[in-house]
DNA sequence: TCGTTGAGTCAACGGGCGTTGAGCGAATTG
DNA sequence: CAATTCGCTCAACGCCCGTTGACTCAACGA
């Protein structure tokens, strides 16, 4: 067997990486107060003390492993606008999202994951008023913004069936009325 | 003055009264985990061993403090439905929705919040999907349960400025149009 | 080969938590 | 007025938490 003993830069590399993975999952699944530094340690299969010797506190583990999707990039038209949401709905598995619902997670109860939220939406809403004509157009931003949240922590968070039990482009396909009602200001 | 020293029974309801109150802004400010007994009783000014006594469990005291407001009736329209929705909106203080918002602080990170937040919204989306025709009308449902609860959300937990700035009545006539959509299919 | 580094462990700390049982003293009851 | 009830407090329990400092020992560099 290939028993190479692994140069030791790489061994290090390779914890740091299991107990960022294992808080990350934690950190998703029962947010920042429900988890412990002992659980992700028995997760990563390492000693409590060495996730602190890497993190510092609980709460830098918290900052290195719940990161969050970036917003998207300005200069779309109102339709771009309103696809680009519908696509941000499918992310549910991988490295990235994990962190996003780590994050999510516990935005309603630690107040470090509330200010990162609010920081985050903030930009969600800039973004989203620069591309919607008309005089209320952040307000129209920040409805857009939260109809997502409000999607994202039913399917993901809450876990409601009715969400779960459909393919997402169904679910795109019946918000995207909703969504272009608040994008492109008209006479209904 | 009036120093009537108040019968036994009526200070007893006047303590358990006063736990009761602290006990739900407590649990609508910081969520289940951070609220805890001996905080609630130095609200309410009282021992910690007297919520136990009372209450039996802290678990105990976040049901009897976490209600929930009734969903709505049956036998709507969809437009009337809509409106009911959005009448929904405004209770922002008083007693029932400090109880609503204790439930709906924790339903992300304390798993007894959790599944009541699903039972109330799948009794919602229930009610509402009587009242809407179509094959789809529990989804369309759903997600018009999900984008109440994102506003939510976004308005009275993470208290997003873009929300917080305008009168209600400013929110209902944008969102109105995206609820419309959802709750009578037809092309758009 | 041998001293040095550094990844990882171990045992313990101080503190806050939910919870409990004994007790006090004023309102109630006969 | 004596006996009893009961609202309420006090002091403590055991537990688990985040965090720390001393330690072990294999990989490394000279």
């Amino acid at each position: 067997m290939s028993d190479t003993p692994l140069p030791r830069a790489e061994r290090r590399r390779r914890t740091e990486r299991r107990i960022l993975d294992a808080a990350r999952a934690l950190f998703a699944e029962v947010g920042f107060e429900r988890t412990t530094i002992r659980a992700v340690a028995r997760t990563a299969e390492v000693d409590p003390a060495l996730v602190m010797q890497y993190f510092g506190s609980k709460q830098e583990l918290f900052r290195r492993a719940a990161q969050v999707a970036p917003p998207p990039e300005a200069g779309l038209d109102a339709d771009e606008l309103v696809e680009h949401l519908l696509g941000t709905l499918d992310r549910k598995i991988g490295d990235l999202p994990q962190g996003s619902l780590a994050m999510m997670r516990s935005m309603l109860t630690h107040p470090e994951a509330a200010a990162s939220a609010r920081e985050v939406l903030g930009r969600q809403i800039d973004r989203l008023a620069e591309s919607i004509p008309g005089e209320d157009a952040r307000l129209r931003a920040a409805l857009m913004t939260v109809i997502m949240l409000g999607v994202t922590v039913g399917h993901q968070l809450l876990e409601l069936d009715e969400l779960r039990a459909v393919p997402q482009e169904e679910i795109a396909r019946l918000l995207r009325p909703s969504l272009r009602a608040l994008a492109s200001p008209e006479a209904s």
